[in-house]
DNA sequence: GGCAGGTTACTCGGATAGCGATTGTCCGAGTTGATCTGG
DNA sequence: CCAGATCAACTCGGACAATCGCTATCCGAGTAACCTGCC
């Protein structure tokens, strides 16, 4: 039960591109370098968020990533099941149908109820992180960065996109 | 993000030895019989939950495992936790603090907004887990299972134990 | 008949291989912007 | 000086290995019941 460092990453390269103006792109190798992380691996997050559709990708020079909607209009949710998969994480295998005093699937009427708990308890996770959206991650950020931290990114970001 | 399936099994075992009477037990080899799965993994598990206290461990003849507390004090949380482990599902590796325009971890007075946001979401998981007792599961599983079966698998308890 | 000791069989517990998924990496396809040439 | 075509560099995208954790298994340690022999 761990979730895949992938999704910190792809959160945080979200937030960075909620900041980055309109029309303009962030390519991966800009991205990269202001986490210091692997562009290779970074590059296949990125991947999965441009297949979910929650970032728009553009190829040749000045290209890069750009946020598909707006920033308030994303989830945590949305880049959480972009990263690690729509599929829930608990699966019943239906083991009460198995053994001696199993029976076949006709015979029962509802789920099974240890799998309608699991599946309650996600759907609460899941509601919690839907609540969430990027624009509140990214004021965060801003208001709880130090300010000269701030100045430097803002800086970054204006050499990054000329 | 995909839990383990030894947590299935594991729920599905508690709620059975909830059935076995005060001061009997129930052999690993009488539950994967029951449950038709494979003796030595589940074997596994079941030392999971007693190294977490959950289960009592009974050895020789007529040993097996009992619940160590009354049903009603067993959550599911506990059982997951057991199986799973208790540490958090998302690891905050500090990526602000890296990078150009990054600064030391004294620079920052409160944890990071996103892994703040990640760990509220977890936190409604467990709770939402913590709230349903293995009591409730049980209860669940007899009222919804077909009266064939339960009688089925109350006979086949009595020859277990015999 | 009762009791003590030894035996036996049954149980758990940790240490040990195998495999799939996540992690990590690479090069090719595609596109855009700039450049160069000719009018 | 301008327009068009060419070119070249930069970007993403999917295909390809390596490593770690989950899956699966085994045999040894410990214990309680049982059986036997003796008192």
């Amino acid at each position: 039960m761990k979730l895949s460092e992938g999704v910190e990453w792809a959160i945080h390269a979200c937030a960075l591109l909620a900041a980055v103006p309109p029309r303009a792109a962030l390519p991966t190798r800009k991205l990269a370098e202001f986490f210091d992380l692997p562009l290779a691996y970074l590059a296949k997050h990125l991947q999965r968020l441009s297949n979910a559709g929650i970032v728009i990708a553009r190829k040749g020079p000045r290209g890069g990533y750009a946020l598909a909607r707006p920033a308030r209009e994303i989830s945590l949710l949305d880049i959480v099941e972009a990263i690690e998969g729509r599929s829930p994480c608990f699966s019943c295998t239906e083991i009460r149908r198995r053994g001696p005093s199993g029976a076949p699937a006709t015979a029962y009427r509802r789920p099974c109820g240890i799998a309608r708990a699991m599946w309650k308890a996600e759907k609460a996770w899941r509601a919690e992180l839907a609540r969430v959206s990027l624009r509140e991650i990214q004021a965060m950020g801003l208001a709880e960065t130090p300010a000269a931290q701030v100045k430097k990114a803002t800086a970054w970001m204006e050499t990054a996109l000329s």
